[in-house]
This record gives C-alpha cells, sequence and structure tokens, in this order.
DNA sequence: AGCTACATGTAACGAGTTACATGATTAT
DNA sequence: ATAATCATGTAACTCGTTACATGTAGCT
C-alpha cells in the first residue's frame, strides 16, 4: 500500500528514474521505507498504468535509455487525500527481539556475540546520521520546509539507532551477569 | 522466515493452541513480533509437517476442542542453531516518516493533526509497558533468566515509545512555527 | 580481463492482509 | 436478542524476497 506513496513523495518534486528511486531507498540515509529495486519497478509499471505518474523516455549518450517518471495532478491527489488519513504504527517484527525472549535456551555468550555485533551496527548508522545532521542541517532555521521535512527523518533515524545502541548495552551487561549453568540447554555449536 | 522462530520460541516452555499464540502476538504488550490469526495457523501446519512442533487435540468441556502444540527435539534444534546466526536489523518502512517527508505539499495542521494522534497512541502505549515493568519487573535482581529476557523486550519497547513520543513533541514544535503560506499546496479536503 | 555503475525487466516463491465460513458458550 | 470469547480453518490477494536475464560504459 504505502510503497506507491513513498514513491509519489519522492516524485513530488523531481522526475526520477526507477534505478533513481532504489539508489535513494538504499542509501544508508534513507529512514522511512525500504525496497528492492525489483519492487520499485513493478510499483513504478502499476502507478503508471493508473495514470498517477508519467514516462518520459530520455536518451543518453554512452548510456542505457532511462525512463524519467513524473507525478501527474491525479498522483499528487492520491498522495495529499493519503496525507490527511491516520497511520497506524508500524508492525514490530524483530529478530533480535525474538532470540533474547529465548535467550534463556542457550549459552549467554551466543546471544552477547549477536548484541555486540549489532551495538557495533547501530553505533556506525548513528554516527552516519550525524554527520549528515551536522553537515546539511547545522542551523535548523536557515532550513526551507522541505528540508527541515527531511530532517525531521533524520532525526528520528538518530533517535532509534541511539536507542539500539543504549538497549544493547543494557542488555549486554544482563546477560554478561548470568551464570552459565542456569541456562538449560548446551550449546549445539 | 522468522514467524515459524517466532512461534518455536514461545513454545520452548509451555505447550499452546493456535489461538493462545494470537492471543500473546495480539497482546499490547507483545514488542517483538506480530502476526494475524491466520498466519499463525498456517505456519503452525507447516511446522507439524516439517516435524518441529506436535499436536495433541485436548477436549474441553462447553468448549470447542483444540489443538495443544509441542515442541520437539527437532523443533528445538531448528531454533537453537537459527539464534546462534545473525539476523540484520528489521527494514524500516513508516508510513508516519513517508508523511513527514511529504509535508511540505498540504498546510501544516494536517501532518500536525497525524503527530497529535500519533503522539497519543505512543504516550499511552508507554505508560502501559511501564505499568508492565513496575508491577512484574521492579526488582530485576528477582528475575529468573526466563524473566530477565522478556523484561529486556520490554525495556526494548519502553525505550521505542519512548523516542516516538519525543519525536512527535519536536516534529509538532517545527510544524507548528512554520508560516502557512510556506506550503506550496492549498488542502485538497 | 574483470569489476563496478548504469538501466530495466521476468518469474517464482514466501510472507502478510483481508474476506469469508462455522459453531459453541457466556455475559449483557 | 446480540455481542464477545473461544477455537479452527479456506481462499484470494497484495507485498516483499530471491534468482535469473540482458547489455553498455568506464576504470583498473
Amino acid at each position: 500500500m504505502a510503497l506507491s506513496h513513498t514513491i509519489l513523495a519522492n516524485l513530488a518534486n523531481n522526475a526520477v528514474s526507477g534505478y533513481d528511486l532504489w539508489k535513494e531507498f538504499s542509501a544508508s540515509s534513507c529512514n522511512y521505507w525500504k525496497a528492492s529495486q525489483q519492487q520499485i519497478y513493478r510499483e513504478l509499471t502499476k502507478l503508471e498504468g493508473q495514470g498517477a505518474i508519467a514516462a518520459t523516455t530520455v536518451s543518453q549518450a554512452g548510456r542505457p535509455d532511462k525512463k524519467l517518471y513524473q507525478i501527474t495532478d491525479q498522483g499528487k491527489k492520491i498522495l495529499t487525500v493519503w496525507m490527511s488519513k491516520f497511520s497506524e504504527p508500524t508492525a514490530i517484527r524483530e529478530e533480535l527481539l525474538v532470540k533474547v525472549l529465548a535467550a534463556h535456551l542457550v549459552p549467554p555468550e551466543v546471544i552477547i556475540k549477536e548484541l555486540k555485533r549489532r551495538h557495533e551496527i547501530h553505533l556506525n548508522q548513528l554516527n552516519h546520521y550525524k554527520q549528515i545532521e551536522q553537515e546539511k542541517m547545522a542551523d535548523l532555521a536557515k532550513l526551507s520546509l522541505e528540508e527541515k521535512c527531511k530532517y525531521l527523518t533524520l532525526r528520528r533515524g538518530i533517535r532509534l539507532e541511539t536507542e539500539w545502541v543504549e538497549w544493547c548495552q543494557e542488555a549486554i551487561a544482563i546477560f554478561s551477569s548470568v551464570n552459565k549453568s542456569t541456562t538449560s540447554v548446551i550449546s549445539n555449536q
């Protein structure tokens, strides 16, 4: 449902190709939606069929042709109508939490190893976001409205990663203090 | 992929029915996985076919029969092997962030209304989690390992909802200070 | 010669959603 | 009466993932 709207939101200002969209959604600074290249092309075909977007094929020197998509008036209407409706919070489906929930079945080292790896991943992502914040969004008052919108999604990313980093530390501390003999199953590794 | 493991994790200690699992995954205190009743029944059938779980039909006075599922040795192995592998962070797909990203297209009231509603939702969820924490997990040192695992998933929920509440406030403040004339599209409502 | 980036697509499958279907008991 | 809870299921559909397919240009 919402991938189509995410694409429309990205087309609101610039005409872009499927490839451009894929780059945007794959960028490590994209913290609002994730989609694969295949999904994007499928969705673009669908949106074009619905008349929400229109394509122009552009020939390029020394590169394959590309289809530049533009949002239509109908597409803009679809987007703004959707924006005025309520969204429910995303359903949580987090493998790491399932593993922590069942961590009593394995020796603490198994889950600690995983938690340390995730701690590093989230710390790196956090530093990446903070760098973007400092480089491009240091002075909030000077940002245009569009840039303020982008800034807010970045702020959400920063908050999310901060929480992951702190939670991983909290979890590692708890599992580190567990007496190994209390785990109910011996490692199967 | 991971719904099956989430079910196995829940079966690790108790024999439960599909209905019980649905209640668990639908409970407002479940902050690790979400699944519909239909998905659960489908997954249980599959897991039984694979020999990871085994069913016993139980007759009940004045109620429909129910199938109690138990994890098998093979199921335990599937679960612990999965637990020793790495999990990537969940892909972010958050409608509210897409709306905020495109918020410059609509009058600020539209997005502020949505943000206020979400603020309330997350505040309620946060208070619910905090209540559980105080009632059941006040003394961390006294908890069993299993309870500590559950406690950690609750802590993640508390952190997540805290961030949402604070971020909503931050976003509302920014959109409230926006001069209405700077929005590029007039409301279509 | 081999790798990465650019650029678009088909096909099959797995995961998640929505609608429909059945039927008993308990509470209002 | 009628709604909620208990309890399990089928069918159709959409969304997301993985594998496969094709071809050019530029860099090392």
